[in-house]
DNA sequence: CATGAATGAGTCTTCATTCAT
DNA sequence: TATGAATGAAGACTCATTCAT
């Protein structure tokens, strides 16, 4: 009857935490479940107590990230500055949050694959149509795809090429985006 | 000896086709040599006269792939028009190959968690980069970064969204891209 | 020290009753040790305080469904009524039992396969045997094989299709052996 | 394109008969899909070219099984003999078949505790009553029921013992069944 | 060249058993 | 005594690769 020790939630977040940074590294597809255990230094069948399967750990790890960007882009828009300046906010943290955790970004990859990624974007997609909407009228979903595109296209640079300087991007996003190329008169 | 009905390098390319589609249908994880095979109409067994192994023949789609994507890149870019409308020719003629291509396109998911990409984009990006100095001092890699990423992150997420109308997006990239969202004075 | 409220042997009974419910819910193969652990409302690894394994369980389960059965028998035998109505009791007594525990029978199914029932089977028609020697002259083991088949087979029909009316079988059981199928002068 | 040397039936064939056997030996429960594949020979990868699980199995021993039975008990019963003549012949003939392939004969065991038994069981009763119901009015489906029983269930007691004489029992079944236990006058 | 049956290493998943608390 | 988290051996199933024909 003695409580046990371990914090089952928290011993789950350590695993997920494991099973991530094996992910990042060679992939989901590429990923053993016994890759999984050694990285979070237990057991293999010790995985199965807290996760039902091999599919159920990539679950996880999507809920994870689109918690964290969910909460983004809610914040993003939610606030009552102008929307330019939530415009600036919603690239800049997305950004953030994605570099700040470079092995949770690296299962984008699998993600993409999945449709789970299918509602999030599309929410993602309306959200900022909205927003764009009021910097000017005749902005609509198709912009809010590009912007989408721009700062997804972005991540996906840095993914396919670690060189690229993510965390310095958010600016050249906002300047193209916002002002355009073109030259002013 | 006469050459045999069927040259080797002509199968060669039969079963690369074949592969790709299969790739492009199921993605390269959930793809069997049986599928291959079968999408290709010949034994199981027999690809392993024309391919050394399932990676080879991996490596042999990806470049294929990574080939096509070049020429269209190379194409737009050494035209003599002016910057605005050479941008304008890539936009929309890597939309267009990619939305002409949907299966192939499907690939891509596999492609960037494969480094293949690396120089690919590496090289369209310095491209892009050459190309938009010309429009306005002050226009540099960032920016081509951001450029490069709006193209590729529209494609994504029509590629997660099939519903996206990736057809339609060429206009609204440059758009964005070229004017920026800023109401104009 | 005083005895503490529940002793031992109490404790492994309500064990050793739990592991029949569910062998006899779902059969022995399917049963883990989990279930057990449930039914008895205790944790998996109390089980192992009062049983040395899972087969330890078994064997257990077995003996008492072998002594209870071994039971009924000797009841039946053991009476001082004439031989016919020996075998009536026999056979009533048998059926009776069975049918009054379902769960408790579908054990049978398993012990069948295991040879805890082979000396429990001899001895049964040994007795048999003993008692329709008293009935008529040439009777013997042969046809005691035949008694307890005919009673244990009709308990294999109604385990195999739970709408075969066990409880109404006595009659029939008796009818049959006792007068025959064959049309009386 | 030249036509392989095996025989696919027949190496189906060979494996199912390899797994009969090693039922018969250990029981399905315990039976590994490898030591289906060393009876056969074989690699265990190979038994998946065959079958497709490890139930499948079963179900083909079933099959097996059942489609001999069901052979004995139409021939019987479609014979133009007078009833008791037929009744003979099925005991007779249900009896021989089972004691003529005990390896399969033991994999009843396990079909017991499937429900693939049922239907067959309940057609059997079922023309059973029908011909019972020729010797004398009055006996139907219950009577039909201890018939089958007694057929089954001697069948049952060999194998819980193999030393009970299956083979000669098919007499004192039929003594029993038509003639009855009581002293005739 | 082509075939496709055969192989067996590799993986996920289950679960009896142990043991620290 | 009791607990239940942890373990790891075992087993079903998959599939890239080989090779006899």
């Amino acid at each position: 009857m003695s409580p046990k020790r371990v914090d089952k939630a928290a011993r789950k977040q350590e695993i997920l935490a494991a099973a991530v940074r094996v992910f990042a590294r060679k992939g989901f597809a590429a990923s053993r479940i016994d890759d999984v255990a050694e990285e979070a230094g237990i057991a293999k069948g010790s995985v199965y107590l807290y996760f039902d399967s091999r599919d159920a750990l990539l679950e996880a790890a999507f809920s994870q990230y689109t918690a964290d960007a969910d909460a983004i882009v809610a914040q993003a828009l939610n606030s009552t500055d102008p929307p330019l300046e939530r415009l600036a906010l919603l690239v800049r943290g997305t950004i953030d949050v994605i570099a700040g955790a470079p092995d949770l970004a690296r299962t984008l990859l699998d993600l993409w694959a999945t449709d789970h990624m299918r509602p999030a974007y599309k929410a993602y997609r309306e959200a900022v149509a909205e927003l764009i909407a009021q910097i000017r009228p005749g902005l609509g979903l198709p912009h809010a795809t590009v912007i989408v595109g721009a700062i997804e296209g972005v991540v996906l640079q840095w993914l396919v090429d670690p060189e690229v300087p993510i965390a310095d991007l958010a600016g050249p996003v906002l300047e193209v985006v916002v002002e355009g190329l073109r030259e002013r008169a």
